[in-house]
DNA sequence: ATTACTAGGTATCGAGTAC
DNA sequence: TGTACTCGATACCTAGTAA
């Protein structure tokens, strides 16, 4: 199952006018350009270069304001992602699968993750893909500020899928998980499709780390990743 | 003068096969595959497939061979350095201008950037574009062997050009020139578009460096440059 | 000046099929 | 099995032009 093909694939002359954009910095300030000068730029016609920007603006990726005489052209999350995801595929041709090493701070989640992880329709599947069930409970982990973004580098790595599925009439999400290493211990990294937070991640592990590690909040912990 | 638009432009398919094969390291031996199963990859016809397969070879960016049952796909210089310069693009929007420091040793050259760097044609460029009229003499640096690679790497980054011109009815060819220091003194590398050397870069700069560095075949050197 | 619609020509697709 | 041609459908481009 490879990442990038099951999208029905924007066209490349978009993605171009995409990393334009995120050239002249429209992903922090509006960049104030024609569809002429944006055809100009990528080869094609003022009509074209309209076309593009019109998909892009309707597919979410970017926002534009026709106020005055030129159109300001603003890129948003989904199109920077969009990006950093081709930036990341390529990056593994040349550089090799990513490590990340960071320091956080251990702080308590809602206890809703002993719930969740009971949950048979997951523990199957941690058994059959990670190769262990794990404690049920996760390790909530801070990142320091300054490690925060390459840590939500992450979502775009390579991992294994947990699938969601129904039970009991309701349904329960699916994630990714991400091999790691905690104060040394193996374990996994798990992101939740549906994710509530953003600037906490959860560690699971075979063993209650919180007793193994003597860990209360506040606690700094060191967690190192390499990508599968 | 946007870098990577000037060239007819390749489709998406295409670079997302050279990206595939490369990920299958066809770089460095042939990957084997029919065109049918690199349509399901790229979710497109075995016909289409197989144009994309046809013209990228015609292009050379891989080479066939058709021997038995299935072909045999190779990946070649150029279509590796088609995705480098992808990357490079990409690199930079996430992790700003590159930058490179290595040590290489002074080499002798055959003399003839005096000859060149002489010439009226560059000088009015150089001065123009650089800044300063260089001394009539390029340095050249062989970078010890670990860091060739990432030197090499430095054609795909910006730089300023120096056209190639016509005089004294001969033709004079273009360069392309990055700002760096040796041994802390400031001056620019020159790759010339027809370059005759692979393990050797030039090293010009405002004053005459070997003898301001006393510097002697043999010894070693400190480069240092940064993207513009 | 812009943006963006319509019309008509071209390029590209997948199906069928020859080798 | 394969690769790769021809052919008709359609998606996409540019030009012209409306707003």
């Amino acid at each position: 199952m490879p990442a990038g093909t099951a999208t029905p694939r924007r066209k490349y002359e978009e993605i171009l006018l995409l990393r334009y954009l995120a050239g002249l910095g429209a992903d922090r300030s509006p960049a104030v350009l024609s569809s002429r000068e944006v055809g100009v730029h990528l080869g094609v016609s003022q009509q074209a270069a309209d076309r593009y920007l019109l998909a892009l603006a309707r597919d979410g990726f970017l926002e534009r304001s026709l106020g005055g005489r030129k159109q300001s052209l603003t890129l948003k999350a989904s199109g920077l992602d969009l990006l950093r995801r081709e930036y990341h595929d390529l990056r593994r041709l040349f550089e090799g699968p990513a490590r990340l090493r960071f320091t956080g701070s251990v702080v308590s989640g809602l206890g809703e993750g002993r719930y969740y992880l009971a949950q048979p329709g997951y523990t199957v599947q941690f058994a059959e893909r990670l190769g262990y069930t794990p404690y049920p409970g996760t390790l909530n982990i801070q990142p320091g500020p300054p490690d925060l973004l390459r840590v939500s580098a992450v979502k775009d790595w390579k991992g294994l899928r947990i699938d969601g599925f129904s039970a009991a009439g309701r349904t329960f999400g699916g994630a990714t998980c991400h091999a790691a290493r905690l104060g040394g211990r193996p374990g996994h990294l798990i992101t939740p499709d549906r994710t509530h937070h953003t600037d906490v991640v959860e560690f699971i592990a075979p063993e209650y780390l919180r007793e193994r590690l003597s860990l209360k909040d506040g606690d700094p912990v060191d967690v190192e990743l390499e990508e599968s």
